[in-house]
DNA sequence: ACGCCGCGTATTTTT
DNA sequence: TACGCGGCGT
């Protein structure tokens, strides 16, 4: 507690109200979280298990609770929940079933898993699936802002939006018959539960004694109002959050929930983190000024006590290969100077496509590099392909998992016999596994067909039975011998290596299903596969410290992180604010976006842009971002760039060459 | 069942 | 330029 600055204590120790802690950039909030939790359980003596705290990612939960952890041991914390808030949703559902329409073992469909459910009920409307996109989009926004099926269809203003509105509903409907749930739903149910129930809700607020809430202003409506519905009106709860760093109003965020906070409670008190221990003072003047240019709920500016550093650079390029040549120089030579290590480089860019340029500047220099966020472990296809096989296992019904694998290993099952099945399933409106196993299923497909698709339903219910009693890594190995998954590897693919590393990876997924654990020391495969739904396997071998690597990471993905030296590519009108987001509240959107880039800064940052960029097709001239415009030129040092840096005169010329390249295209 | 070709399209990403 | 997807041919 003593390394805490005022208003950090101030934070902590606030107990009393419902409390908004605004923190800045680097203003280190996450101690505020942990302090907190700490001093309710340490002094205040709050029981471990009445405490809820929720992030939105893993990773922030995982690194919070491992920093309590230390703070209080083991003992201390046991109970604590520090989860995400889907695993929390997942965790009320698991322990409401009895009270939900879903039967134990139920499936958690990815985004992927949704998309094809999109796309099958698209199919079966007769409707062309380009659209799936779009569609599975407008659910996810229905759901996060709890609009029911009846009010999308009422709201609907033409033929598109209703139908829009219609498929919803038989998406839901279709996600019931497979005992599945997607993403939003592990919010949507617990939320429209205590709704319905208010006993649950009762029983559940009784629990809550206190609710800590972390990046507040990424949560959606939904998530709001679990929020709401879990602190009841006695309100014991801190969000943390910052409107400034709200770069997620494209996937549903409501920033404006932090407004909403003041009306809905009255008693709520505000406590601002404005000291920043991340970057030095010049870093944070820039980062001030440009974000003053957007409208404020609560005012707030950033200062440091550490010196003033460098003037920001910003090197204007020719084209994205000299942008990287010059960011590749620039880095070697800063890295000589300061005696500076790879991993305290970074690259920052608006969109994943920019990245290629720069992993070859970097290969050609032998720089060692990583492109964070590109792998997912869940990508893999022979992990696919096991999850599926678990998801089945658990809950037969989930046909997105039984489509993946009836074939895979080949089984001689192919598309027409699928093709059949489907249609016969839909006739009796049941799912694939129960069409074969409790109707006849003979009488639509030809004999040969139906032998092997029995054969293989017969083989799921039976290991499904055992599923029940048995632990999951066993079940998930004899999966693997069952279907022969091992020698399927060894002829698909090309060489030795790569199968023997798919198979390293199945190794590592066994690993991960042992070692998750139930409520009560379970190790069932239900409670397993829907806790490894929502893990996120990123970075494998974590601390395997041979990570001396410059990061090359997207703007969005770098919130969280800081480095002693940025740089910021490709800060150029219609790149950074990007095209697509050029009505007003966008352009607000993209200036919190480089405000983040900015704030990631320790020491130095470097902004670049190039003057032509090849956009599609064509070739096409390029002009600097407003924001570096926005800038307070006295703390830049321009490169390469003698044109007028007026903003109006950047902007027409930027017009300009747009009306221009109207004309070359008629 | 598989592979090839041509077409259309082109932010950001977590759970 | 690149990739993904649907259609078509083997």
């Amino acid at each position: 507690m003593r390394r805490l600055n005022p208003k950090q204590a101030e934070a902590v120790k606030n107990i009393g109200n419902p409390l908004l802690v605004l923190a800045g950039a680097g203003s280190g909030k996450t101690s505020v979280i942990t302090e907190k939790i700490a001093y309710l359980i340490r002094d205040c003596e709050y029981d471990p298990a009445s405490i809820y705290a929720v992030t939105f990612t893993n990773k922030a939960a995982r690194e919070m609770r491992e920093r309590i952890a230390k703070m209080l041991g083991e003992e201390l914390t046991t109970g604590l929940t520090v989860s995400t808030f889907h695993t929390l949703g997942l965790k009320i559902i698991h322990s409401e079933l009895k009270n939900l329409p879903y039967q134990r073992g139920f499936t958690i469909y990815d985004s992927e898993d949704s998309i094809s459910l999109v796309k099958e009920v698209l199919r079966i409307e007769k409707v062309s699936p380009d659209f799936a996109d779009q569609f599975r989009w407008q659910i996810s926004n229905w759901k996060n802002a709890m609009v029911s099926h009846d009010q999308a269809l009422e709201m609907a203003e033409n033929d598109l939006q209703a139908q829009a509105a219609r498929i919803y509903k038989a998406y839901d409907d279709y996600l019931k018959v497979y005992n599945a749930v997607d993403f939003d739903d592990l919010i949507v149910v617990p939320v429209s539960l205590f709704k319905q129930k208010t006993e649950v809700l009762e029983r559940w607020q009784n629990k809550t004694r206190y609710l800590l809430v972390d990046e507040y202003q990424d949560t959606n409506a939904c998530q709001y109002t679990l929020v709401k519905q879990l602190v009841g009106i006695r309100g014991a709860f801190t969000v943390v959050g910052d409107d400034d760093q709200s770069i997620y109003a494209w996937r549903g965020a409501q920033p404006e929930n932090l407004r909403l906070l003041v009306s809905d409670f009255p008693s709520l008190q505000v406590v601002k983190l404005e000291q920043n221990y991340r970057s030095l003072g010049r870093i944070l003047k820039v980062a001030n000024h440009i974000i003053a240019n957007n409208e404020h709920i609560f005012d707030k500016k950033l200062w440091s006590d550490k010196g003033y550093g460098d003037p920001l650079k910003v090197v204007a390029c020719d084209d994205p290969d000299h942008e990287a040549q010059k960011v590749v120089t620039e880095m070697l030579h800063k890295k000589f100077i300061e005696q500076a290590s790879y991993n305290d480089f970074a690259v920052l860019f608006r969109g994943n496509h920019q990245v290629r340029t720069f992993e070859k500047a970097m290969r050609a220099h032998r720089i060692p590099y990583k492109v964070s966020g590109s792998f997912s472990f869940f990508s893999l296809a022979e992990i696919k392909d096991l999850m599926c096989y678990m998801r089945l296992v658990v809950n037969p019904d989930d046909d997105a998992a039984f489509l993946r694998v009836i074939n895979t290993p080949r089984r001689e099952i192919g598309a027409k016999t699928v093709e059949l099945l489907r249609d016969f399933a839909n006739r009796n409106r049941s799912s694939l596994h129960s069409a074969i196993i409790d109707h006849d299923v003979s009488e639509a497909l030809p004999a040969r067909s139906a032998l092997r698709i029995k054969e293989f339903a017969q083989w799921l219910k039976d290991i499904s039975m055992r599923s029940t009693k048995e632990r999951g890594d066993i079940i998930l190995k004899d999966i693997i011998r069952d279907v022969g998954y091992e020698s399927y590897l060894t002829d698909s693919c090309k060489d030795i290596v790569s199968a023997r590393k798919r198979m390293e990876n199945i190794k590592d997924l066994i690993e991960w299903v042992e070692n998750i654990e139930g409520e009560n020391g379970e190790k069932t495969l239900e409670h397993q596969i829907a806790h490894l739904s929502l893990l996120d396997l990123l970075e494998k071998n974590e601390d395997e410290e041979a990570n001396d690597k410059v990061q090359l990471i997207t703007l969005h993905s770098s919130k969280g992180l800081e480095f002693p030296h940025v740089y910021m590519v490709g800060m150029e009108e219609d790149l950074l604010p990007h095209k697509s987001s050029m009505d007003e509240d966008g352009v607000e959107e993209e200036r919190r976006l480089a405000y983040v880039g900015i704030t990631r800064a320790q020491k130095t940052l470097t902004m670049t842009f190039s003057k032509r960029r090849r956009v599609g097709a064509e070739i096409v001239e390029r002009t600097p971002s407003r924001f570096l415009l926005e800038m307070p030129q006295d703390e830049l040092e321009w490169e390469g760039y003698n044109e007028n840096k007026d903003p109006e005169k950047v902007r027409e010329r930027g017009k300009a060459h747009l009306a221009n390249l109207k004309n070359i295209l008629g």
